[in-house]
RNA sequence: GGGCCUCUAGCUCAAUUGGCAGAGCUGCGGACUUUUAAUCCGUAGGUUCCGGGUUCGAGCCCCGGGGGGCCCA
């Protein structure tokens, strides 16, 4: 079995405060629950950290519990609210007892008479009142004592409502659920976004738009399960950890296995493992899992972020178009209650009705004024993009990229109601099958909402031969110094040898999802983003 | 990668031309039996992100570094 070391921290008997010194403590020492270990100096205690310590440490000393294993809760903050919001009256009076617990969010100690009110992990508040004469003047003496902003509070009492109309348990008897030993920041003042990324606890504890968000976030991944299961889809994991990088275009983390002393990449894309799977006959196939990428960090680029893709048998882009539609439109039924978001600056677009389909070539000639076919020189696309002042890797640049910078930069920023773009550059695109009609493109989609790309999708390339030899013209990129290309996967040719059906495959960022349903940034929508390292 | 902005008490923010580092909330002590960010009286709290420099004197000016944000690519 193995034995953590576990992390304590001392607590020294109560000593008269002296001087303006901040106190010291030493997070590493084990006392095993002794509140008479003496302080370590090594690391500056806030004052308002001290003393709660030490109200922890006295508490402990006179025989009470900072934090009992548990507290005899009968009824949830949320279930008094809904049984008892609007029945009663100001002044009103029930014999009905209640244990509740919650933390304790605002505190008006008067003399005799003491207001706490306590909020739920949803946000929802209930107020508490301890009346001197209910529970006593030693009782409410150590309300006063013990209890701080911040902590658990159990409290056990009848049902009343306040003489001012606010709903309470009138108190017979309380314990503190849990010590707080941090202060809450000032609840009626937004944090700086930093503080509320680093500090994401104290962010849900505060602010009700960070709560919301992480439950609009689970009731979208809830959305898209069900809209997966109910077609008959199965929901597998493949691996993060990788021999080989391939799926996408973009630069991979790599790590070092021990045991066979070989170097691993983090997982770009889990697609190559998801057309095994429906090689092998898993053919409605979905994960929704993280794919890690090294490179920029910005306000919609996360270096880990949340992906979905599902592949279909008998498929191809056009039913991967319906699929996809379908299930942005139902998470946002589900997750917001309508198909109409509201910006944070109040703009508006629509997710439901007919989705604008555009192709990429005819889109970009008409926003740029020139005709763009995939059979536009290299060099004359370059000039094009020179004269648009976008600024290219002339070493590693294709007709096919190039035209995709272009088309970004003069179509793409601007969709914000939901936009197919169709058919794009073979080059770019290696994993994808030739248009059944037209030369030069794939059929290949990219998803435009608010600006960004949300999904993109493929009539996925199944021809073995045609595969290897996409596959052959990456590693010459490679050779050539491009990062981002893919590298040849044995595996995975010999897996399409044995035969692929005719597929649909989709891709869609589930933190980009929850960007264009919340209009927030990246940030925001993973709970626990990556942030710098303080030095 | 480039440009611009920013970093001051636990939190949110001030600080005039370079001239004694401040306020509100939080904390601590006191008063108060119907409060809603309770109120009132008193009080404490600082490595002004870090390291150099200029100056009689730097939160402020200069150089270098770090964190964060925005814009561009």
């Amino acid at each position: 079995m193995i034995r953590e070391r576990s992390a304590r921290v001392a607590v020294w008997p109560r000593q008269p405060s002296r001087g303006t010194r901040a106190r010291r403590y030493d997070d590493r020492v084990n006392t095993e629950n002794s509140p008479q270990q003496p302080p370590a100096p090594d690391i500056d205690v806030p004052e308002q950290v001290r003393v709660r310590l030490e109200k922890r440490a006295r508490i402990l000393d006179e025989g009470g519990q900072a934090y009992p294993v548990s507290v005899p809760v009968t009824h949830t903050i949320a279930a008094i609210r809904d049984a008892y919001d609007g029945t009663l009256e100001a002044g009103d009076e029930t014999q009905d007892l209640v244990g509740v617990a919650g933390r304790v969010v605002f505190q008006r100690n008067t003399g005799k008479l003491c207001f706490a009110t306590l909020q739920d992990g949803e946000g929802r508040t209930l107020q508490v009142m301890l009346s001197q004469r209910e529970v006593g003047a030693d009782s409410l003496a150590a309300f006063k004592a013990d209890v701080d902003l911040g902590d658990h509070l159990f409290a056990h009492g009848r049902v009343i409502v306040s003489r001012t109309g606010e709903l309470s348990v009138f108190a017979d008897d309380w314990r503190l659920a849990a010590k707080a030993i941090r202060p809450l920041p000032a609840l009626h003042k937004e944090s700086s976004e930093e503080n509320r990324v680093r500090r994401r606890h104290v962010d849900l504890i505060a602010r009700p738009a960070a709560r919301e968000m992480v439950r609009t976030r689970a009731a979208v991944m809830r959305s898209l399960r069900e809209s997966f299961h109910q077609r008959d889809f199965l929901e597998i994991e493949t691996p993060m950890l990788q021999t080989m990088h391939g799926g996408a275009s973009a630069r991979p983390f790599v790590t070092h296995m021990n045991a066979y002393d070989i170097d691993l990449y983090l997982r770009i894309a889990p697609e190559l493992f998801l057309k095994r799977a429906v090689v092998g006959g898993v053919e409605r196939v979905f994960e929704i899992n993280r794919n890690f990428r090294n490179e920029g960090a910005d306000s919609s680029h996360s270096p880990e972020f949340a992906m979905l893709e599902a592949y279909e048998a008998y498929g191809d882009y056009n039913t991967m178009a319906a699929l996809t539609q379908d299930l942005v439109v139902t998470a946002a039924r589900d997750a917001l209650g309508t198909t109409v978001v509201t910006l944070p600056d109040g703009r508006e677009y629509d997710l439901g009705g007919e989705w604008k389909d555009i192709q990429l070539y005819p889109s970009l000639s008409a926003a740029c004024g020139e005709e763009i076919t995939p059979h536009t020189p290299l060099a004359d696309l370059l000039t094009l993009a020179k004269r648009a002042d976008i600024s290219l890797d002339e070493k590693t640049a294709t007709p096919g990229k190039v035209v995709e910078e272009l088309w970004e930069h003069f179509v793409g920023d601007d969709l914000y109601a939901p936009t197919f773009v169709r058919d794009f550059p073979v080059d770019t695109s290696p994993l994808t099958r030739a248009h059944r009609s037209q030369e030069g493109v794939v059929e290949k989609w990219d998803l435009y909402v608010r600006g960004f790309e949300l999904a993109t999708a493929y009539s996925e390339l199944v021809d073995p031969v045609v595969q290897r030899e996409r596959f052959e013209q990456q590693a010459r990129l490679a050779a050539r110094g491009d990062a981002e290309a893919m590298q040849v996967d044995e595996e995975f040719l010999q897996a399409m040898e044995h035969g692929m059906p005719p597929s649909g495959g989709m891709g869609m960022g589930i933190d980009r999802l929850l960007m264009a349903l919340t209009g927030h940034g990246i940030r925001e929508t993973i709970t626990f983003p990556l942030v710098k390292p303080r030095s």
